[in-house]
DNA sequence: ATGGTGACTTGGC
DNA sequence: TGCCAAGCCACCA
């Protein structure tokens, strides 16, 4: 009885996973590119569930306007900009300049 | 079934 | 630039 559709949620894993270092893409954008327009809220929650030790790249995805989603001095948020620093990535005030770091397939 | 919630987004002022 | 209200949609009690 194996499922050869994928999920929902496989389908969010699978675009999260072709996300490049040194890149970010916001919640919109990710359900966007795994098929599932409209669907930013719900990605957000679904992150939320990603195991520890999941080697997905979870700490790419932003908002639209390019800012963290956690509160700005929550270790979260810190752990966050702390991985995306380790990419490359230029952060200034919790806000990430999108028109240059916004990855387009 | 129903109403509240949320790692969101957009448009208005 | 910043705050707010609405819109959005799956999940959950």
């Amino acid at each position: 009885m194996t499922d050869s559709q994928p999920t929902t949620e496989q389908r969010i894993w699978q675009a999260l996973s072709t996300v490049p270092a040194g890149t970010v893409v916001s919640y919109g954008q990710l359900a966007a590119l795994a098929g599932l327009p409209g669907r930013a809220r719900w990605v957000g929650s679904l992150l939320g569930k990603l195991p520890g030790d999941s080697r997905l790249p979870w700490h790419r995805v932003v908002k639209s306007q390019g800012q963290i989603a956690f509160a700005p001095a929550s270790s979260a948020a810190r752990r966050q900009i702390e991985r995306l620093r380790e990419e490359g990535v230029v952060i200034t005030g919790h806000r990430i300049n999108m028109s240059r770091y916004r990855w387009q397939p």
